[in-house]
DNA sequence: TTGAAAGCGCTAACAC
DNA sequence: GTGTTAGCGCTTTCAA
């Protein structure tokens, strides 16, 4: 039974019969220290019998270190989050370190929670999964004395990221539709300005002129990375007097939203349209049909970045810049062979 | 420009001319004593100044308060944790602590991870929303002096939790359906033995028994609270010689999984079969058709308990047993009147 | 109103 | 191999 209060290694000494520092010594894999076996048993079985438990602050004070690690991210409803936040952790707990989380409001303006999770001394290091390329989350990064790594974007004046290939990822979803025939493909796009944004739109449009396909083949919408911005950017798109028969959208979310309309108005998936977007989850699989998607390694993306940021923080790296490849086209029912003629005017066969 | 070292509170002392305690007095809020108008302004000068920034691990180990909470969440895939992840975060920073998470993986059987979280002083208090009913659980959080608030059941042996009224939720997703007029009601269950499986299943049976129906005009399967266990679920539903003509789901991601069987079966919603779902998420709108829910308070329950915990810590109250009813049904395409006649025996009205 | 000093629990020199 | 000791940065008596 052990004792109400918690016991401290001077404790532990004392029971064993040693000093505060051999106890210390034991305990920790004692780095050249040798300490004799019988020495050794006495002091383990000590903290065992007292159910010693080291005290982190005070190690963190002593060493200032504590094995921590900061992650901000908002919107965790979108299931990217979750998802990097599962590899970070896996990553981080391998490592020996455990992650301290904050959720940060895409509308908090006042960036104070940057700066508090950079701030202060409690976190070895930081991971930052914003969506903003905000220059605000830049400076708040600059006042910090600890290590950073920025995820899913790379941003100016800001050395360590961890990105997905953005570009490789729009082209081959890109490219998988114009291998079933589509010629006329329009983009839900994430956001114009943003990192990936742009990055996705570029490799759409180098799809398509690799397939040389003219440039009034293509449509660009704007939706943004959430499923109410796929809804709007696809009525939008269905106001066209020629619509598209594919869609490549920047985001599952986005595709999701498109979808639902789709289902609105009657548009047979793939039947009349067929749809693919970039990242992979247990949605898409939900989804009906069930979307079709280039994977995107999302949790490896957390893990990577993690296992940069505690080599930064260990000394073993001076930078960190990943790129992470798409894994490849995880076929589903949302894509399919181009329908037959166009259906402005109809000719040879129904 | 801050000097690149970080800055302690002796350097603002000393920058101000004061004592350090008179420096500390001022940078919290002092309790009774009064500081001089003059000095306080000084410190305060310098500690801008100086950029200085309170070394929370300083602070947690003289106080030993580290005003960081830790949550350990299994399968960060499942929306209902995110979403209580944001609600506890939320209450967490308004009470002016941290979040500390914890990722316990469910085939983590050495619960080493319980004890991790709950042994070190790194935190002041634990929530902990896990899937199991685990003694295991219940062992590890005995062994921690630290309060702690156990989220979505009840453990035996364990007083504080916040939980949903899971009977209420499934009463209420199964009165909706025998008001459309269905009789054979399928439930697709959680885990049998679990808190909420339990509760629902009886929920649910309360509701048939409450509409007068007879005892075999329900079926119930396990499916526990995963999309792939939707699935597996509905298949067996499906080899039934008589099939029910709505299905109330325990979760919504056993839903998802059912309505993809339905799908592949050709099974037409609510056209021939409808089904509610326990909990609602965005996914829930994503769905085709988009699904109704009986709509579960999921965020405010993190929050709760989170102000529960703080409240322990802080010796503000004893106890927490929090219950939230859920907050009603949303009503949408994924359920409707009942099929004609029964497809078995044929009979008075169509 | 302010200052001096003790000490939270631990690690890491340094001495023996 | 083991013990002694000096702090890490801070809060909080206790004295002045």
């Amino acid at each position: 039974m052990p004792p109400s209060t918690e016991s401290t290694l001077a404790d532990v000494a004392q029971a064993a019969g040693v000093a505060l520092s051999t106890a210390s010594r034991v305990l920790n894999g004692e780095r050249g220290h040798r300490v004799a076996a019988a020495t050794r048993e006495r002091v383990l079985a000590a903290a065992r019998e007292l159910d010693y438990r080291p005290n982190a602050i005070a190690r963190g004070l002593r060493t200032a270190r504590t094995f921590t690690l900061g992650i901000a991210v908002p919107q965790l409803e979108n299931p990217v989050f979750p998802q990097m936040i599962v590899g970070a952790e896996a990553a981080a707990r391998e490592r020996g370190y455990s992650l301290l989380i904050s959720h940060v409001a895409e509308s908090d303006t006042e960036s104070r929670t940057y700066e508090r999770l950079a701030s202060v001394s409690r976190v070895d290091g930081l991971l930052v999964a914003t969506l903003e390329d905000e220059t605000r989350l830049a400076q708040a990064l600059a006042t910090t004395s600890r290590p950073y790594v920025v995820l899913n974007r790379k941003l100016r004046g800001v050395d360590n990221h961890a990105v997905f290939d953005s570009f490789a990822a729009a082209e081959m979803a890109t490219a998988h539709l114009i291998s079933l025939g589509h010629r006329r493909i329009a983009h839900l796009a994430g956001r114009l300005k943003g990192y990936n944004g742009t990055r996705r739109l570029a490799g759409f449009r180098a799809a398509l002129r690799a397939a040389g396909l003219p440039r009034d083949a293509e449509r660009v919408i704007p939706a943004g990375y959430t499923f109410e911005g796929g809804v709007i950017a696809m009525r939008e798109l269905l106001r066209d007097p020629v619509r598209p028969t594919g869609i490549v959208a920047a985001t599952m979310l986005a595709a999701a939203g498109a979808m639902k309309v789709l289902h609105g108005e009657g548009v047979a998936i793939p039947g009349e349209m067929s749809i693919v977007a970039i990242h992979d989850a247990t949605i898409a699989d939900m989804l009906y049909p069930p979307l079709t998607t280039v994977r995107l390694p999302v949790q490896e993306l957390g893990a990577s970045a993690t296992r940069g940021l505690v080599d930064l923080i260990e000394g073993k790296a001076t930078g960190v810049a990943i790129t992470l490849p798409p894994q490849g086209l995880v076929l589903r029912a949302s894509t399919g062979p181009v329908p037959g003629p166009a259906p402005k005017r109809p000719s040879r066969r129904a």
